[in-house]
DNA sequence: ATCCGTGCAAATTATTTGCATATGG
DNA sequence: CCATATGCAAATAATTTGCACGGAT
């Protein structure tokens, strides 16, 4: 939270209540929620607030590097409050989406960077399948 | 096309005119078009393709796995007619989307089965940053 | 006091769907 | 023939935008 503050503060912007709830329930959960499950799962206690701000406080976040936005096979974005590059795990059966913390692909970009002359900076590795739940439940 | 043809009838998928034009357009390319993409570069040739048509055509060829789709961080999806997966290289400058062709991460998908559980199915690995030709420019 | 952020509604963009017609096997 | 595919237009879904008002600094 203190990083949010701190890091509005230092880019000039302000510090509203709308950021600092869509902030939280971002970094509250491990689900990676789209914009609009965000929304709804505000709406009750912030009866106010509106897709549009979140979807903008959502951009604000990226482009400061609070939050990033993961793209999986779906027709909306998803936001993970973990700003650091780490792959996901997304499963076809019941959709969730996961963080593999513990990896060993940290210096993939720099093999990347000397195969293909790019200079990277961002990756995203995602990884689909079947988690063990709904393995072991089919 | 071949491919295509025998695909197409193994599964008893009609070969008409407007599939095989969107399949031999997105073969002929390296660019990773989107669907209006594709249904421009096609409207010359044939005035009446209906979007509609190319938007359908493409789901089936990915069911059948004659194609990919790949999400970059853009509003629309992009289409790769190599169905095998390997990295992708998007520039943040020119938006240009690249294949990776000779790339050491075949077994990434083993490795995060192990680490993980998941059953893993398919990977897709994006990098983003600067093409040479944009480096050069800048 | 000023300017930025919000909320609303309308606009835009991508994609999907329903249905009548056309066409491949 | 007959089922499937096409083309059109309308519907849906996600996101963006414009603008007047309100609130933070």
């Amino acid at each position: 939270m203190n990083k949010l503050i701190e890091t509005l503060k230092e880019n000039d912007c302000k510090v509203t209540l709308q950021r600092i709830a869509i902030y939280e329930t971002l970094k509250d959960t491990k689900t990676h929620p789209n914009a609009e499950t965000i929304y709804k799962q505000l709406s009750p206690k912030y009866p106010t607030i509106s897709l549009a701000t979140v979807y903008k406080s959502l951009e604000l976040f990226v482009s400061l590097g609070l939050i990033q936005a993961i793209n999986v096979e779906e027709n909306s974005f998803r936001y993970d409050g973990n700003s650091k590059p780490h792959p996901h795990l997304i499963c076809s059966n019941c959709k969730k989406v996961e963080d593999l913390d513990e990896h060993p692909f940290s210096d993939l970009g720099q093999q990347v960077e000397a195969l293909s002359g790019y200079q990277i900076e961002k990756q995203q590795l995602n990884f689909y399948g079947y988690c063990p739940d709904c393995i072991q439940k089919s």
